[in-house]
DNA sequence: TAGATTGTTAATCGATTAACAATC
DNA sequence: TAGATTGTTAATCGATTAACAATC
């Protein structure tokens, strides 16, 4: 679909314009320029043109941006405009806590099923949608047009669910399992590890206590 | 405490060595070479060198280096040997969750205290932590030596909570409101930001779809 | 038109990889 | 000792920043 890849690092940084972008927005300001952007934001002027002109001219010499067209290119870069159907596998407290967030939903990403293997919580409801047992995954997302599944279970089971998924046609998994998930080269993961970040966290602590 | 500032880029594999090590270590392997690392993370060999050597030599040439010793050095160099006192605010789904979750307790992170502005939930508890009103935060932090606090709160009250805290104490913030906090420099923030992961994710959906 | 600010090229900086001498 | 593998320097690669011509 790109011309060239867009490295990570730049792709990163998109949904940190579009949340200032949308502030902005909802502010009711309708223009703003690169430094202006790079005060707000702090990052520099250059890497903001830099990045955004990886898709292309967004921007007019001697005026800017516009604020609600900016946003909406880059809500559309990032696929916003278009639908996910979603399940997850996990329905503990985080699986519930994702499930509960509303926002994904108003970006296009929808919770379509539930799997859970612990048999007390089957055929509850979360939000509206029933706790089905994971003998059932696999008909479900081949029948509901899955394309993402985000895991909430513990490691032991991920790597071997995710294969089971992308057998059944999944294209992305939102990996909370604390693993690396190897998957072919056409499936995208994109994992939350958290006790990292909670240990970069304690390293950052330890190293500027002096 | 550091000679040199360690780049966040070295930071932040850390936590994957550790856990692959770990690993290691529970299957009763005793020695591994950068080469054989190298081949399970899918990482260079000379990377692992490179980032392991930025804290001092821990193999020894033609032998490699020591499983156990490597994981435990790797810990102390993430402050997983010391304890670190937490509260968490905001007791909505993702606070339980990550209340709930054992293993951060396991790597010396104890939650002392929840809180939430929510009257309902005030004097419940989770895995036998009291919700305790917002009130009462400042001074129990003051009062229990708390060094982290972790925002599971709408964006809206974050940045004043955070504010608050810093000036009781709190030295680092596990941040998972959808904002950037803006804190003196000798304060650490660790932000994770779930939607933006998720936006990533649909990104790279979109940009391998063709 | 003059001033402002982008788009884009060139320069710099930092991170990753390669290579190899040191050494166990 | 000979073979293996680290620690570390040098080379490469990629990402960030600076600069400025193009242009609104």
């Amino acid at each position: 679909m790109e011309d060239r890849e867009i490295s990570q690092a730049v792709i990163g940084r998109l949904p940190r314009y579009f949340r200032y972008l949308g502030e902005l927005r909802d502010q009711g300001i309708e223009r703003v320029s690169s430094q202006e952007l790079s005060d707000i934001m702090r990052v520099t002027a250059s890497q903001i043109r830099q990045d955004l002109n990886n898709f292309g001219g967004f921007g007019q010499q001697g005026y800017g941006y516009n604020v609600g067209y900016l946003y909406s290119e880059i809500g559309k870069i990032l696929g916003l405009n278009k639908e996910h159907n979603l399940i997850i596998v996990g329905a503990g407290h985080l699986g519930q806590a994702l499930v509960n967030y509303m926002n994904f939903e108003r970006r296009g990403f929808i919770f379509r099923g539930i799997f859970d293997s612990n048999e007390k919580i089957q055929g509850t409801r979360i939000r509206g949608i029933e706790v089905r047992p994971m003998q059932e995954m696999e008909r479900f997302v081949r029948e509901n047009d899955i394309d993402i599944a985000v895991l909430t279970i513990p490691k032991t089971g991920a790597v071997q669910v995710a294969e089971q998924l992308v057998s059944c046609g999944v294209k992305g998994f939102w990996n909370f399992a604390h693993v690396d998930l190897h998957v072919p080269d056409n499936i995208q993961v994109e994992s939350v590890h958290l006790s990292d970040s909670l240990m970069k966290l304690s390293y950052n602590l330890l190293s500027h206590s002096e």
